[in-house]
RNA sequence: GGCGGCGUAGCCAAGAGGCCUAAGGCGACGGUUUGCAAAACCGUUAUUCGCCGGUUCGAAUCCGGCCGCCGCCUCCA
């Protein structure tokens, strides 16, 4: 049984095979870099990520492309309508492509930490306005789209499969939407592919309809096609860019080169606050900054990179996920169980006895890893697929509590975290530091000297300065565990 | 108004006709262990899946109605 992915286009769940063999293009609609990337940023990048580790560990050999939209993205449709990037600069006093940069940086410092592996490309908007003005060169040629006052629309009326993703029939949509029609368009759904710049609007190129700039639509379909193909494989992005994005990506893409421009249509759903969707324009997110530190009216403490991580992979990503610190606290301690076990069996790797491993346990692990396996080839159910690491988490520690365990068994449970719990969940990291997270040695040996001068005072049976110099050092976050070994000492 | 989705224990969350007298995590409680803790381990924590009907030998899962919530239709991951 290979993997199935839930297909936006047919709205059912289908056998997933590529193009061309062993080859997967996938493009995923990335992030308009006029602020810090929030939560919601995270649940779509982090399941896509997932989505892409999986296709690896499947032996596919996956080109990975996620767009960066630095110009274009307008904040409405209408005339008005003014690029996100320029109205966030005047703001922030900064030329847009500084801030394009800035955020951009900040987008891929967050992602790093949330352990996303970086796309292999990622190209830029504004890198491609060349390509962009061909294809409305082609759609104007093809008679698709018409030119007015310098702008030009993509005329939906001529592109019959327009509503074909999102189910929608134009027409019937149009009676009680609230959009604000601009009087340039013959049709009030035709979207703009190439807008007039006014002298004054900073990000301007020339083209042959005179300076402007690209419509939002037209980048994901330029540089698809340009790094994967007329025909990809797979193209995800957020729930909300169903339509009209994604909508206008098809007739754009499909319009020009005549072929079909995805074969498989992912959408992840939403993150909500109190029910309500979590979004810039709503202006009740959590950044992702924010949440590693703790610093949001919301938050209770600050929060592991990799525990928001787990809080996103522990529902499905086509489910919403409604935001609470209750959760994301849950989260965190779930995650850290998974690590200090991690931890442990590593660390018994290395003085455990040398022999044959345990046959029973080693046929648990293979069933562990066929449920994994089974749980991920159904539509990505990240949720089994992280029980399945706490089973792991279960059996390593029956493992530990018995003093006759090998090494070679010992070494059966250490692969099943790295390849399923590191490789493809990406929770479990390869190395972890040494002690318990010292920010410095000097705090490391301070820490030392307060233990030792509490294990004499334990060995004198003086327990009332024991247990005043334990309170002590956990008043400021440092708590002491006695082990068989000795006592260690970790944060919080 | 149009289109789509959701409602499972204190919280998060899988399950989509019989393996469900419903995974997993968090929390709580009891026990083992410990000088006491911490960590770990063992056990308990939904006879029931928003409500009401129907289909079926059988429904959390299918159908209808109702209630509640959300998304898209306008920028948004």
């Amino acid at each position: 049984m290979g993997l199935k992915l839930y297909n936006s286009l047919t709205r059912r769940k289908e056998e997933f095979k590529p193009l061309k063999e062993g080859w997967v293009g996938i493009y995923v609609c990335g992030p308009t870099v006029y602020g810090h990337a929030h939560l919601g940023h995270a649940k779509s990048y982090v399941s896509f990520d997932v989505l892409v580790r999986y296709l690896r560990y499947l032996r596919y050999n996956v080109t990975y492309v996620q767009n960066i939209t630095d110009v274009g993205h307008l904040t409405d449709d209408a005339d008005e309508g003014e690029d996100k990037l320029v109205v966030a600069a005047k703001k922030e006093r900064k030329h847009p492509m500084a801030l394009a940069e800035y955020y951009t940086r900040s987008y891929f410092e967050d992602m790093d930490r949330l352990n996303c592996v970086r796309p292999d490309i990622s190209p830029r908007a504004t890198g491609h306005i060349i390509e962009q003005i061909e294809l409305v060169k082609t759609l104007l040629k093809k008679g698709y789209a018409y030119e007015v006052n310098g702008s030009v629309y993509f005329d939906v009326s001529k592109f019959e499969d327009y509503g074909k993703l999102s189910g929608r029939n134009v027409d019937e949509m149009l009676a009680g939407a609230r959009v604000e029609v601009s009087p340039e368009k013959r049709k009030p759904a035709d979207f703009a592919l190439w807008k007039r710049a006014e002298p004054n609007h900073i990000m301007q190129w020339p083209s042959p309809w005179g300076p402007g700039f690209p419509g939002w639509h037209l980048e994901c379909s330029v540089m698809s096609m340009k790094y994967l193909g007329k025909t990809i494989d797979i193209h995800g992005g957020g729930l909300e860019n169903q339509f009209p994005h994604h909508e206008c990506e098809i007739a754009q893409s499909e319009a020009a080169n005549g072929v079909q421009f995805v074969r498989y249509w992912l959408h992840n759903n939403m993150i909500t606050v109190d029910s309500q969707k979590m979004g810039k324009s709503l202006d009740n997110f959590i950044t992702l900054k924010q949440a590693f530190s703790g610093a949001h009216e919301r938050l209770t403490r600050s929060y592991d990179p990799l525990a928001v991580r787990q809080l996103i992979l522990n529902s499905h990503y086509r489910s919403p996920l409604d935001f609470s610190d209750a959760a994301l606290f849950a989260a965190q301690s779930g995650f850290q169980k998974i690590t200090e076990t991690v931890k442990a069996v590593r660390k018994r790797m290395s003085t455990a006895s040398e022999s044959q491993v345990d046959k029973e346990m080693a046929e648990q692990l293979k069933q562990s890893r066929e449920k994994f396996e089974a749980a991920m080839n159904d539509d990505l159910n990240t949720s089994v697929a992280l029980s399945v690491l706490f089973e792991l988490v279960r059996l390593a520690q029956k493992l530990l509590d018995d003093s006759s365990t090998t090494v070679g068994t010992l070494n059966l449970v250490n692969v099943l975290f790295d390849r399923l719990g590191g490789e493809v969940l990406g929770i479990v990291r390869d190395e972890y530091p040494q002690t318990g997270l010292a920010d410095d040695e000097t705090m490391d040996k301070l820490v030392d000297v307060l233990i030792q001068q509490r294990n004499e005072a334990r060995n004198n049976r003086d327990f009332d300065k024991a247990d005043e110099l334990r309170d002590k050092l956990s008043e400021i976050g440092i708590v002491l565990e006695d082990t068989l070994g000795g006592t260690e000492w970790r944060r919080k």
